[in-house]
DNA sequence: TTGTTTCCCATCAAATCCCATGTTATCCCA
DNA sequence: TGGGATAACATGGGATTTGATGGGAAACAA
């Protein structure tokens, strides 16, 4: 699972250390690296293991053929997304595009979300996760579904 | 079940021992540790086992993709969170940014509240415990009506 | 060539592990 | 039931490993 917040550098030739945590828990698989793409509602990259655009991709086969959301959801997802692999000291490059779209100089946030997690630029991150704060303060109630108490571990 | 209320010493590395019975409580699992955030209802950490963040997970992908409460609470839990594990004498190491967000001084208190716990300041501590027993006095009309369990004790 | 990408090695800081020690709680036995 | 022995827990400091980062050489493409 994706968790916790890192900062890591972007360095000139574009590349930057993905946190080890995150490498851990996409390690394993037969591809030794993340898959990356452009997110389509904002100015940062969505990103996960290999494991998470399988699931993606069985949700969308799940749509028809020419549905013009499952078209776009292609497009979106599939055509824009790359996979990057792990160099020897687990950093990957991002292409210059990725780094314009989500305006990353020299520093980036990583922001793991349990089942994939997202990287955007230190300040931008910022105003947004004091938003998520305070919405989730305001919005507390929205959880109480909770966890049925008692059920410790 | 988290149970009791324990002050430990935190040292200059922000090591805290975890509660002997806590650490019981997360034992068994694949991840020998705990896993914590700030809260972002106010100064003071939350925290459980893996299996209480796995709850959480089940919870929010209930919820729509692309809803509003959906994405703040995942970037105010997920985001924060962080797993610390246990060393060979049952201590985490907290970070800087959890230690300050609590106001953590040398103490810290673990307060166990059934499927999670809190870690508080003393101080802080103590003064919340006094406002909710102050609360719970003016308004024992309304906890009449709606005995909760795990109130402040 | 010329610019780009991939690989490799060196360095520094920070997180982790390991061992030693005091203190408290628990057990055992007379 | 008292007291000593034993184990469990909490804590402190130092040593070691891991992780992040910077620069440069080699492979590749235009």
């Amino acid at each position: 699972m994706f968790l916790s917040t890192t900062i890591n550098g972007v360095d000139a030739k574009g590349r930057v250390s993905v946190p080890a945590d995150f490498r851990a828990v996409v390690g394993g698989g037969a591809f030794d690296g993340i898959v990356v793409w452009p997110s389509f509602d904002g100015r940062y990259l969505e990103g996960g293991g290999q494991a998470l655009l399988e699931r993606y991709q069985a949700l969308i086969e799940e749509m028809d053929p020419y549905d013009d959301a499952r078209i776009a959801f292609e497009r979106a997802i599939f055509g824009a997304a790359r996979p990057l692999s792990f160099d020897a000291n687990g950093r990957v490059t991002l292409p210059r595009e990725f780094i314009d779209h989500a305006g990353l100089e020299g520093k980036a946030t990583f922001v793991g979300l349990g089942s994939r997690f997202e990287i955007w630029s230190p300040d931008t991150y910022e105003a947004h996760k004091a938003d998520a704060q305070t919405f989730a303060r305001d919005n507390k109630r929205a959880l109480k579904l909770a966890p049925r108490p008692g059920g410790a571990s």
